[in-house]
This record gives C-alpha cells, structure tokens and sequence, in this order.
DNA sequence: TGCAGTGTTGCTTC
DNA sequence: CGAAGCAACACTGC
C-alpha cells in the first residue's frame, strides 16, 4: 500500500528516531525477506554492530545508510510498515498444532504482524509489520546495492529537481499503451502506485487507458503537472492510510480528506465514477471529465 | 463455506 | 526493446 508519499512520510518520521543509533540484533521468523545475502546468517553479520547514519527514500524503498559504506534497504511492498518501539518475542499456538514466534508490543500503538526486528543500542526496536510478508531487504557495499537490477533500473524520481518537463517528455519516446500501467511501471518512474496514479490522472483529465502514443504537448504538460503538484500535496498531508492499519492520531494520514477519486463513488464535482480493471487492478476515473485519447 | 479481491514488482512469455 | 500476465502471501468480505 505504501507509495511515495506514504514511504517519505516513514522517512520523515524515523530519521530523527534511527540516525546515530548502532543495530545490535535482527531476529526474524520469515527468513524469505532477506533478498541479499540470502542467508539471515549473512544478513546479520552485515547490520549488527553497524551505526545509522542517514535514512533515505528511492521510489517506494527506505535506504538506510549505515557506516562502513553499507546500504540497509528496506521495501515495504503491500503490507509492510516499519515502526518503531518495543516487542516481546513469544511462542504461540499454531492452529493446526505446534509453535510459532510472535512479537507482542510492549506499548500501546505498536503493531501486530511483526515478523523482523532490529533490536538497537537504545533499547528500543525497528519491526517490520507485515501481514502479507511480502517486503523485501538488501544489505551490502553502497556501490554492490545500488548496482543491482531492482535499483539500477528505476526510473527518475517524480520530484526531483533532475526532472525537469524536456527530461519527463523524453521518458516518453518508444513508449505505447495506456498511461496508467505506464505510470505504475517502477522503471518508467518510481514510486506510484494504484492509488496514486488515479488522482494525478483525475488532475491531469486524462483517461486511464489513453494511449500515450498519441499524447501532445498539452496532455504532457497537464500530466507533469499533476504528478509535482498531487504527490507534493500527499507527503504535506502525510499520504494515504486508506486500506492500512489504523494509527495513533498524531500519525494522522491527511490525504485521506482531500482524495479525489481512489476508493471512491463521485468525483469533486458529483459525477459518478467508473472502476475498471486496469492490468488486474481496479481503476478510478470520472468518464465525464477525464479525456480518452 | 469458498473464493474473489487487495496491491508491488520481478520474472516469464510473446 | 517493450507490454502483458502471473506468482509471491494472508486475510477480509460477500
């Protein structure tokens, strides 16, 4: 669920918490999420013992630089959320009989479906909440982490000074089909996801199965336009939490109060919207006012 | 009760 | 090269 937004919100919210702080364990009991090294006994000797020293977003993944040059990274993919605080590991009752590990929180707000920790030089913790456990983590050398396929091939990022409008026209060349599949491609742009995708095309009155083959200057323009101007809004409000886990009210996600279309049945200005399936997803669109080319 | 729906992305296939 | 379809999970809701 997390997308751009929602993940520099994450960043935001745990630099201040993270950075300086030394990793003193990991524990988990889903050995899949180590993607590099693939073993969590390789994994463990990378990050224990090693110091945060900054904490950075790339599309939806959270980078977090330790020292000795390595990278921590970290993609939440649908249902991941990183947190903060303090978990107890447990056994629990397996239905079918036998034993699981659990993590239960100690505080309040902690979160259930804890399947990694990182345990800190402060006593406190990073959990992975996962239900799903579909997240992914890489750690090595800054250079070997940014060299692999995942990252290397990510497309610019939205925001990015970088992107300026000749640069986003460009991205467009030998490209075809509809423009939103094409906007949820990681390798196109990073970072927008199903949610996002439909707002910034509410915004830009463009259809989302117009083929971007035939797009011209001013469905170019309206697009750039709404991707700066939509995921700016979203990080101000700190994103979206539709479909997520309920948080305390100081983590607020505001974007849920100004959303346009996604998850809903009229657009701002009362039409009915349509929902279609777009590549085995459901899409959002007001017929009367987004613009099929 | 069972099964469709939910969502990101790498991999496979065309 | 690029586009489309599917698998990886687990839980909710009809």
């Amino acid at each position: 669920m997390p997308e751009l937004p929602e993940v520099e919100t994450i960043v935001r919210d745990l630099r201040p918490a993270l950075v300086g702080r030394r990793v003193v364990g990991v524990e988990t009991d889903w050995p899949k999420y180590f993607l590099f090294p693939k073993t969590a006994a390789a994994f463990k000797r990378r990050v224990i013992g090693r110091t945060i020293t900054a904490i950075d977003r790339r599309g939806k993944r959270i980078v977090i630089h330790l020292d000795a040059d390595r990278l921590l990274v970290i993609h939440q993919k649908i249902s991941g959320r990183l947190l903060v605080g303090n978990w107890k590991r447990a056994a629990a009752a397996r239905p079918g009989g036998g034993r699981r590990i659990v993590w239960r929180p100690m505080s309040a707000n902690g979160g259930r479906y804890v399947h990694l920790v990182f345990d800190l030089d402060d006593g406190r913790q990073l959990a992975l909440s996962d239900l799903r456990k579909f997240a992914t983590v890489l750690c090595g050398e800054a250079a070997v982490i940014l060299n692999r396929p995942e990252i290397r091939t990510l497309g610019p990022e939205p925001l990015s000074a970088q992107l300026t409008f000749a640069r986003f026209t460009q991205l467009f060349a030998r490209r075809r089909g509809g423009i939103k599949a094409l906007l949820m491609n990681p390798t196109f742009i990073a970072g927008i996801g199903n949610i996002y995708s439909d707002e910034i095309l509410y915004v830009a009155g463009l259809h989302p199965l117009s083929r971007v083959e035939r797009f011209e200057e001013r469905q170019l323009k309206a697009l750039y336009r709404s991707i700066r101007s939509v995921l700016r809004l979203a990080i101000r409000l700190r994103g979206t939490g539709v479909d997520a886990p309920p948080l305390p009210a100081a983590q607020a996600m505001g974007y849920d109060r100004v959303r346009l279309v996604y998850h809903r049945t009229t657009c701002p200005r009362g039409h009915p919207l349509t929902r279609i399936k777009v590549g085995g997803r459901s899409a959002h669109f007001c017929a009367t006012e987004q613009e099929l080319m």
